[in-house]
DNA sequence: CGCAAGATGCGTACGGTGTGCGCTACAATC
DNA sequence: GATTGTAGCGCACACCGTACGCATCTTGCG
């Protein structure tokens, strides 16, 4: 037996290459995703994707150029949850446009690490998937009323606001998922020491403080939702004249 | 006088630590900031730091505790530059906001490395000369009338849209800066490929051609103050009432 | 059916990173 | 002058992205 274990070795114990599930391009967008959701940008390295695939670093990049456009893919993927507007109607243009920010809001809540990617691709290098919803929103102004040169600018304030915003709470959300509490915790925790630091998040609310103990994120949801109705009135108050 | 040169080897030849500038943790800060701006984020590495102060890497962390500090001591380092406002009276408090809008919009603009890190901060770790700002932008929301729990918010929906903006704006140059072209031949050499792709900065205009082509970054100046003028108007209209 | 050609995965290696550890050499104090 | 704290450094470690070439599998064609 072990005459010819050299040039060949048996068949047996020859390194078969395990089954394996196809590793495609979305397969590894897929993990990618699924990886930066549990762990943040910060962990997502080339190796630790491929053993999560059953497979070496390398291979990888039989389908993936490298790991920056890796992670363009993966912004694209995600954007791939929004579902772009179906009509464009005036009347409701404004509950529909509501809707497409509160939507792109809880996508970068729901994967934070996408918040410094959308600032940094600034639409530049930008995606099928964002495309739809991009001009699916442009659309909407379109509707509304905003005249051919002053849409765009009207959506671009309108996603300038949201991305803003989301970007905050994405790291505000962040950090505390790195400490290991609830949000309700962490904010209890920072009272204290607080008075120093009059930060957003973080405030001592003048209000009811039951809700303001309570429910940290509705105050969130609040502010975000104040501000999206400052914005959208000055946009709408461009229509009436 | 040679009696007391040491037995090991002539003063001359001694290897005498070079003198250096004493390596303080402004100085640190300062030359981080010079990279971070000739050379982009990316490009920051301990050692090539510390090569640029004379010194080894692994000195740096004498008066910086890791490169994440580094980085958030840099971000206030240069909110340094921006200088908070002087008074807070009612009648100027839209003039006043609009000029420290776009203050901190240049700012980023001239340090795009900025953008994502502000985003990432979230103002959480923020340090003083950012709040500095901070406040100074909060006393005025508090002289234009808004009520008490109202005031943050309102200061939240202009950050968020400044920050929005600026981020978009910042990776927008950068990535011309890379290309090393200027701003107007990039835009020019887009053109011919673009139709599929109707983004905020590369669009084609329908105004006046003279001024689309000739200054792209006047378009940038317009779009930025079309879009603060609205975020105004919205929150304006809610002291009329 | 056999074989050539291409696609796919992987092992190795290179140059780079952040940073912990312990040594030296200087500064200031007693 | 002796002591003690400290700034700086060399080394080392673990990890990173990824180029390259080889081994293997799949596929199309004669």
């Amino acid at each position: 037996m072990p005459a010819n274990e050299k040039p060949t070795a048996s068949v047996w114990t020859r390194p078969r290459r395990p089954q394996r599930d196809q590793l495609t391009c979305e397969h590894i967008v897929a993990a990618a995703v699924e990886l930066l959701d549990s762990e943040g940008i910060e962990a997502l390295s080339m190796r630790k994707l491929g053993s999560r695939l059953n497979a070496a670093a390398t291979s990888l990049y039989r389908h993936v150029a490298n790991k920056d456009e890796l992670i363009q893919l993966a912004v694209d993927d995600v954007f791939g949850e929004l579902e772009p507007p179906a009509g464009a109607e005036r009347p409701q243009w404004r509950a529909t446009v509501t809707r497409i920010a509160a939507d792109l809001r809880a996508m970068t809540l729901r994967h934070p690490w996408i918040a410094p990617e959308l600032g940094q691709i600034g639409l530049v290098h930008i995606g099928p998937n964002a495309m739809r919803v991009s001009s699916g929103l442009l659309a909407q102004f379109e509707a509304a009323g905003f005249p051919a040169d002053e849409k765009d600018r009207a959506a671009g304030t309108l996603t300038a606001y949201v991305i803003g915003i989301a970007a905050s709470e994405a790291a505000y959300l962040s950090a505390i998922a790195r400490s290991g509490k609830t949000e309700q915790e962490w904010v209890a925790g920072l009272r204290p020491a607080s008075g120093e630091a009059p930060q957003r998040h973080s405030r001592p609310r003048e209000g009811d403080p039951v809700q303001r103990d309570a429910h940290p994120q509705q105050i969130r949801d609040d502010d975000f939702f104040y501000g999206l109705d400052r914005v959208l009135d000055g946009l709408a108050a461009r229509l009436d004249t």
